[in-house]
DNA sequence: GAGACTAGGTGTACTGTGTACACCTGTCAA
DNA sequence: TTGACAGGTGTACACAGTACACCTAGTCTC
């Protein structure tokens, strides 16, 4: 008589297309728990609490990041993986918050580290350099960055209009970009004339160009002069 | 025979100190108005909200960042001007994680931002590279990145050294990248394996370096093909 | 001085959160 | 038949942010 018993993989399912839906804010144990139509306590004989619940949330999704097929060149075979996370994590836009806000890493988590990692190595990169590329990918290795620009600027609605205006005085460079990125683009505001996709590419070519650049120099890290790798020059 | 009276300036210096010493979660309106020795509504005479409690916070720290002398070289004046913002944010732990969760720029933000921008610019970076390039850049720009290996595995305490045991087998790669940092580090886990601020600077001129070069090659976004800058080649 | 205005601290109360704990109930093994 | 147990229920608590009505002390004007 009970409708579709409970389980975790489908606590997991439904918190997922709630937030899907209804972004990640909205997203409450008890809202949860009304979703399935039972009482919030319920959850907890599947869910340790909600850390967990996102845990296993962010499992589900970094799970179903497919593994790219192997080209033998390292640097597409990377980019190609990474793109692919992109993707999966695209669709669903909480994670990045979620992903951030984690501080101990799941399994699921760790295996998509791993295998990253043997990409650059086994493509004949030192595990020296494998090491410091995966710290320069940071974030950008789950197929995200920053979007700074995504924030607008403060939208007071009454001071919003008025430093819009006063932008180009008080902010010329900003204004000169947002201007460039207009013309390409959509509209004349700061995020949305950027084409994030592209973005994430060009900052994701730029380090791993950097990675290859570094490789063929047969870069090795300094006995921790913390100079960084300043031995790129073009020429 | 009131006390110091309150102020929108206290009641922020007051919390960036709480945050600090207690973290930011610990940061709750309750708490902070306990500090001020005051009743919670009190403080809502000097800030709007939580919200703007925050923004406020982190309008001091990014107003706590220095700028830098000019030297006429672009890149290491963004070098230095990111490394000492570096040095703020990292005295504020909390405000990583705010300014991550902000999703609007507050002027101080905006003044940083044009600084910034304005040294590619008038160091002869295109508007066009130099849009890019601060895309890629990322939240690096503030003064941090992801510290993602920060995050060590799963700690359950009892699997934790079973997994700990078990790496080597399941997760080969980072097992790898583990013991070469732990060689050069202080001991074997993931995170504390590595130098922060090497990491950090490695990243950074990873990005600043790829930006002279491209510079050098008088790149240009090409007309949105979403192929990123895929014309670094070493030779 | 007298009265009004006001900036700013107070008190109470409401909604929403995560979750501890005791409880009930249906299923299955012995 | 029994009784263990997995799993859903109900109540209750501490904590969050904050709306709203209130009080109070200082200042400004006439």
């Amino acid at each position: 008589m009970r409708r579709a018993t409970l389980s975790r993989e489908r606590v997991l399912q439904t918190a997922m297309a709630y937030a899907d839906a209804q972004g990640i804010d909205a997203l409450s144990m008890r809202r949860l728990a009304q979703e399935l139509d039972v009482v919030p306590m319920a959850l907890y004989k599947h869910v340790a609490g909600k850390e967990d619940l996102l845990d296993g949330m962010i499992e589900v999704v970094v799970g179903e990041i497919i593994g790219a097929t192997a080209t033998g060149f390292w640097k597409q075979d990377v980019r190609e993986r990474i793109l692919s996370a992109r993707k999966t994590l695209v669709r669903h836009q909480w994670s990045r918050t979620v992903l951030e806000s984690r501080s101990a890493m799941t399994p699921a988590m760790l295996d998509y580290l791993d295998s990253l990692t043997g990409l650059f190595i086994d493509g004949g990169l030192s595990v020296d350099l494998t090491h410091h590329v995966m710290h320069a990918l940071g974030n950008r290795m789950w197929g995200f960055s920053q979007e700074l620009f995504a924030a607008t600027p403060r939208s007071d609605t009454s001071s919003f209009t008025a430093q819009r205006d006063a932008l180009p005085r008080q902010h010329p460079h900003l204004a000169q970009i947002a201007m460039a990125a207009a013309h390409a683009g959509s509209d004349a505001r700061l995020g949305p004339g950027c084409d994030d996709q592209f973005e994430f590419e060009f900052a994701l070519d730029v380090v791993l160009d950097g990675a290859e650049i570094l490789h063929a120099q047969h870069w090795t890290s300094a006995p921790r002069t913390s100079s960084g790798p300043r031995d790129i020059r073009p020429r």
